[in-house]
Parts: structure tokens; C-alpha cells; sequence
DNA sequence: AATAATTGCGGGAACGTTCCCATTATAGCA
DNA sequence: TGCTATAATGGGAACGTTCCCGCAATTATT
């Protein structure tokens, strides 16, 4: 194996020192003169030198890596989040590694106990079980995908569920619905769940009594979806309108709907929320609130970028971004 | 900032030496008697030591870190790969950077120089224009996502399109068609597609005369889909079954015959390539040929894993995995 | 019993860069 | 003209770990 160029041997062929070296190579040539920085740029050349990145972080205690830290990358919400933060981390020079905590603690540990083995300049993370206080202790500056109380010692970027709940109810009661189902996504995680919220405020705004029969709680899954669509029309009077958690539950609805014979949008509406890919495909078309991925993860991404360059401020910021409404084949009115 | 414990900070607390401690922390204890190794390891425990990954990068030039470079993530084909590739390189302890090259060469090309520059350990790419010989002068163990000739002095792992093909148009001679059209996806390189070699073979096969004009290209997309079921539902005698060159293209000639008012399958069937997630949330779900993308992801790292251990065979190896037939709604007999 | 091999441990040097302080030459100001 | 400030450059040390060789003690072999 060849020994590969050092800035040593840039630094003797163009016949200066190697501060000059590494001043023409990390700090752009400040404080050399334009005919010294010719000289060692040739050199570069001619010798074929990469710099060192290893050898630049023992002593600057940077990496110019991050951390994504997500479920799941083959869930369909992600990818576009993680496109948003790539986007903005690229354009200043950062990599990205990717993590998949598969919603288990553990992992979740396991993956912080690496960002700080490699001295990672920080972490994006949709956290599921690992605490606040772990988060705060690994000394790395982070930013929360999501917007869960939990974390509220951080900076956090996510979807306002509660306004897309509002957003989508309010369509269907704009659609004359007044018979609302909602088949709401179980977490192992027992939190206030902004969706229920949501539904239970907009009815209370348009004067439509709170039937708690009509509320129905599945997996966040197509197979929920289906589950939670039969529960709903086994009732003695069903809704005429439907709001699903997501819109894979949703989707799993539409296909119940189907399957039981049951017209989407003319015997129920259907709407969800997330806008993935798979709303688009299905027929008809997913009625859903769209949720800004790409968005959401290049604001985070700014974000930690200001908490990397020292330059964010020192309270805590909640960013929702708001979802819209997406109106396509699976609502109609009543 | 507090100056973090170091491997000579240890050595200290335990009254050995760094060589010791290194020994403990690095080869697991070899050559440490157990009850000094329990010394060094009480000592990691208070103090609160993490172990420097840069620092041993430096000395071991080894960084446990490597890059999976492909087109988009967004891409609905790419997640269920890159989570083969990273399970198999978690297991292994290797941390995965992820790069989006939007099918620019010279985004791939700043990928490389970063990957060199972080003396990352491996490469898997899905390479788009960046030439054979510039993947080999970076110097780093690479192996190719897909299966293109033009880097046949790499390992190559990929689907087998030209096997998928036949299997495909096989299933639709098999249900009585005679007359199948091929809506192919153009890109921007000048390849020879399997997908076209194994339409034609299929049909010579089966002593089906080729007509050219049941062969359309489009742009790799939904919209080019529906263009392509169009072209081929304005010829005089319109196929009785197509084969598409993949979900998207296959989604979309579904969605255009829908809004045709022509049946699916009743009128015609439709068949795909791929198996993305959306294929099952179609209505009806897409039959279509399901690629093996977690085992493509994972085959490839464990092909890099033995280039990067030194266990890789002199020669490059091309492996390609068969689809299986995922018989759905979108496909009956003539 | 003597010699050879193995085990356990320590200290110096290497890895490749950046930072810091010192020196010299040049430019600017009183 | 003399003094001060600035620009350009160089060399040593730091960053935190691993590797290598040497030494001493213990075990195994002849």
C-alpha cells in the first residue's frame, strides 16, 4: 500500500512550511500571498494530495458528521424528511449517517453511544423511548424531530397534528358530515394525543355533540386500517365520514371500504393525513393533509446547524409546521 | 468545556499504562490479565471515559464508516435497500453515510472526494455516470448497487431485469395473451435494457411474432405511464396485456385506463416490475415482479464487508436475484 | 536443572493536521 | 525619519489513540 501524500510532502515540493500548507488548504489561503498559495496549489496537484479529514478533526474536534436518527427509513414518511435535511447538511459540508432505532431503546442507546465514539457534530432524532436526559448528557448538540412535550428542553421541529385534525374534520363538516368517525394510531408511547384533541375541539366549535363510540383505536397499519373501517360501519347507524390517524390506516380503510362493497366517496368519505407517496396511487385518489416532510427536516437541519455554530438561541424553540389540505378522490359531500 | 477523560486518564486511576488500557478497550482484554482488566474497566466506569473513534482512525486508518450512494431516497425502489445495507453493516459495527447523487456526475463525484477525504472503508454505489476508472483510482473498496457492464471490474449486485422480464411476460402468455405490449423507461444512458432482450426472447420462445409498434418509451414516471397506456390504446388493435418497466410507469398506465373507463383486468391486464410499497395500495393491488431489495442491499454489504476485510476473491462477481411473480388484482386470462 | 517459549506489561513513536507564538519584512502614521 | 502596526511565514506542540519493541516473570520443554 503506497503511502499517500501528506501536507509534509506539499509543503517541501512547493518549498514552504506546512502551517503555509494548511493555511492555503483549510483556511482558503488567508494570510498567504497569492504567489505562495500558486505554489502550493500545483503542488497539491502534482502530488495527488487528499487532505485528511481524521487528522483535521484530532485537532479541531469537528467531524463536519451528523446523525439522523428515525424508526425506520423504509416507512414511507421518512424519506422525504431526511431528503430535507440532507439537502441543507450537504450544501455546508456535513454527511449524514442514517440510524434505525426500530422503536427499540436500546437501539436508540446504542446509536448515541456511537455519535459520541465518532465525535458527531450533532443529532437529528425522532426519539420514540430514550429520555430527555440521556439526550442532554451525551454533550452533542441535537434538535427533535417531532414536537412531544417530552422534549421539551430542545429545539423541535414537527407537523402540527392537531391543526391537521382540525383541518381535516372541518373539510368533512364543510362537506355537511356530521356523523364523523375517527380511527385514531396506537403508540406504545402514552402520550396526549394531539389528534384526539383536535377532533374532539372541532366538533365542540361546530356544535356536533361527542360520540364516543365513533372513535376507534387501531396499529398504525394498513391491516389497522382495515380493522378499525369494519368496527366503525358495525354500527348501528356508521359514519358517513371517516379522519384516519395516517394515511396508511387510511388507505387500509379504503380498501375495507372496498372490499365490503361499500363506495368511497359516495357511500363514506374518507380522509387521512401525512400525504406518502401511496395516497396518490390508490383509486380514488387519499383526500389527506398533506404534512411538509421535506420542509420539516431542512428546518431541523437549520436548526442544529445554529446549535453546531454556536449561534442559536438559548431557549428552547417548537416549530409546527402546518399540513394542507390535499383534496383529491375520497371526499364528497353528504 | 470540560476537557474530556482520555485513555491516559484511565491508565492513571488504574495504575497501568496506556498500552493496558488500550489493550482493555480495543482487543477486548487479550494479553490483560483478568484482574488488571477489571482495574481498567472500574476505572472507565468512573471516570465517565468514551473511546475517541478519530483518534484510533488515525493510527488504524480505519474508520468503521462507509457511504451508500445512490440516485434519491425518495425514491420508493431505494429505502428497502438501504435498510439492508445498513442492518448488515450495524451487525458489524460500521456506520452508514448516505448520498444523493440525482443522477449527476458531478454530484458523484463530490461524493467520492468525500469519501476519500473521511478515508471512509467502503463505497456502495448505484452508479450513474461516474466512469469505472474514476470509482477505482479513489482507492477504497466499492461495490456496485445493480448490475450495468460498464463497471464489470467490480462486484455487482442487483436484480436480474432480464430474468424478471420473462417471468412477467411468461405469467401474461400463460393467462392466453397474445398480443402484449412493453412500455419501456428511458434514461439518460445509452445502455443495452435487459428489459427489452427479455421481452423479445420471451416471445420468440413462445413463437409470438414481435411488433414494434406494441413497444413504447417513456420517462420513468407515473405521467409517463399514462403517455405510454395512451400510445398503446390508440393503436388499431390494442394489446390485450403490457408489461411495464416498473411500478411507477405500471401505476400509471393503471390510473390512465381507469380514467379510460378501460377495466383493469377485465379489458386489459397490467403487470409491473419492482414490488414498491404503493403496488399493494392500488386498486386492484398490481401484480407485478417483486425484486428482492433488502437482500440486494444486504448481499451488497456483505460482499464490501469482504472486500474491506481482505476476504474478497480476486475476481469480480456479478450476483443477480431473482423476482418472484407477486400475483395480485391487476393481471386475469384473455 | 537449564533452556526455551509464553504471558503480561510499559514506554516511545507514529498517525496528519491545526493552532499558537515568535520572527522578519513591509506598510502606515506621527 | 523613526516608531508602530500589519502581513507573511515558520517551527514546535497538541490532539488521543495504537503499534512495536523491549524487559521481566512465569510456564513449559528437554
Amino acid at each position: 500500500m503506497k503511502r499517500r501524500p501528506t501536507i509534509i510532502d506539499v509543503a517541501k515540493k512547493a518549498g514552504v512550511s506546512k502551517s503555509t500548507v494548511s493555511r492555503v488548504v483549510a483556511d482558503g489561503g488567508q494570510g498567504v500571498n497569492d504567489e505562495t498559495k500558486e505554489r502550493v496549489l500545483q503542488a497539491i496537484d502534482e502530488l495527488g494530495y487528499v487532505r485528511n479529514a481524521i487528522a483535521s478533526s484530532m485537532r479541531t474536534d469537528r467531524t463536519n458528521l451528523i446523525m439522523l436518527a428515525i424508526p425506520d427509513i423504509t416507512n414511507p414518511y421518512w424519506p422525504e424528511v431526511a431528503r430535507g435535511v440532507q439537502d441543507v447538511m450537504d450544501a455546508e459540508g456535513y454527511a449524514v449517517v442514517f440510524a434505525n432505532s426500530d422503536w427499540d431503546e436500546e437501539r436508540e442507546l446504542e446509536y448515541l453511544e456511537m455519535a459520541r465514539r465518532n465525535r458527531l457534530d450533532g443529532i437529528l432524532i425522532n426519539p420514540v423511548q430514550v429520555s430527555s436526559a440521556k439526550l442532554e448528557s451525551s454533550g452533542i448538540p441535537t434538535v427533535i424531530l417531532g414536537t412531544r412535550e417530552a422534549y421539551s428542553a430542545f429545539d423541535r421541529v414537527g407537523a402540527d397534528s392537531y391543526v391537521g385534525t382540525k383541518t381535516a374534520v372541518q373539510h368533512l363538516i364543510d362537506l355537511g358530515h356530521r356523523r364523523i368517525g375517527m380511527i385514531l394510531g396506537q403508540l406504545d408511547i402514552k402520550s396526549k394525543d394531539s389528534r384526539r384533541r383536535g377532533y374532539v375541539d372541532i366538533l365542540k366549535d361546530a356544535g356536533i355533540p361527542l360520540d364516543e363510540e365513533l372513535i376507534t383505536t387501531v396499529p398504525f397499519t394498513r391491516a389497522g386500517g382495515e380493522a378499525g373501517f369494519t368496527t366503525l360501519f358495525q354500527l348501528g347507524t356508521p359514519p358517513s365520514a371517516i379522519f384516519c390517524a395516517n394515511d396508511t390506516i387510511a388507505i387500509g380503510a379504503l380498501q375495507a371500504a372496498y372490499a365490503a362493497g361499500v363506495g368511497v366517496p359516495k357511500d363514506v368519505s374518507i380522509i387521512g393525513l401525512d400525504d406518502i407517496d401511496a395516497a396518490l396511487t390508490t383509486n380514488p385518489p387519499l383526500t389527506t393533509i398533506s404534512k411538509p416532510k421535506y420542509d420539516i427536516g431542512k428546518q431541523a437541519a437549520l436548526f442544529l446547524l445554529e446549535h453546531i455554530q454556536g449561534a442559536a438561541p438559548s431557549f428552547p424553540r417548537k416549530l409546527q409546521l402546518a399540513g394542507k389540505l390535499a383534496l383529491r378522490g375520497t371526499t364528497t359531500q353528504k
